[in-house]
DNA sequence: CTCTGAGTTTAGCCATTGCTAAACTGACTG
DNA sequence: CAGTCAGTTTAGCAATGGCTAAACTCAGAG
């Protein structure tokens, strides 16, 4: 009767790049409120990759509308750029606080929430800001 | 004063792959219990990509010691591979089990669980069992 | 014993994400 | 105003993971 499953995996291939794109406008919004500018190296020093990654990267993302630079000049959020880094950064939140309302330690909490919170639908994000408020 | 965090996307690089080896393995072993045997065919049903491209990966796994295989013959899962199919399929499992004790759906936290389940530490999963042990 | 067709492999293309080495900019120093 | 040096960019390499088109294998039908 062969596989019986079907597809399922299919997120998998594109949702890498979505999932670089996230972390880079997250990290940038970041970078950019702690210091009010934000430079290749800082993102090379963030990642732990090198800045001619990094300057593709960027150049990938201002490609695809996510962030605005000009040659030898900061880097910045676009509006949409923006949103998408909000938005992260508040999925982000709710499951690295979800985990420590689980009892992980935070350290754990941590490292765990930067690879789940690419992969938790509304659904899921719902469920874990009503399991964190019922833990109030 | 820079940035003031540190490190930890490191993860995000390497693990891709490692996700992509977890993956294929499971559906070997799935495959292999559903059929009796796992063709290059019944992967690219499975993940929905060109049977080139399950060729190339194979190649990948084999070189990597998880699988063996010969030319135009079924492909198996070495021992070390067994391994690690097994234990991703356990962990897949707590995943699953744990999203379905929180209350999700059960199409949305077979979809999530794909996800999740590569980038839970330890400590999350045996925090998982225990939350799911206490819904009994 | 040939022929056909499903399944596999090879060849060759593309994008992404990593790297090092080398060239270039631009600002601050002397 | 020349020099230096940090930071950026360009050039070019590698591995991964995707693809199509074309060649090859091998088992089962005639």
């Amino acid at each position: 009767m062969a596989t019986a499953k079907q597809n399922r995996h299919s997120r998998t291939r594109s949702d890498h790049a979505t999932e670089l794109t996230e972390d880079y406008v997250e990290a940038i919004f970041d970078i950019v409120a702690a210091n009010g500018t934000c430079r290749a190296v800082d993102l090379a020093n963030q990642f732990q990759v090198s800045h001619v990654t990094i300057n593709r990267t960027v150049g990938r993302l201002q490609r695809d509308g996510y962030v605005e630079t000009e040659p030898y000049g900061p880097i910045e959020l676009t509006t949409k750029g923006t949103k998408l880094a909000k938005a992260s950064k508040e999925r982000h939140q709710i499951v690295l606080d979800f985990l420590l309302a689980l009892g992980i330690s935070r350290s754990t909490a941590i490292a765990d929430s930067e690879g789940i919170e690419h992969h938790v639908s509304p659904e899921t994000l719902n469920a874990m800001k009503e399991f964190i408020e019922s833990k109030d």
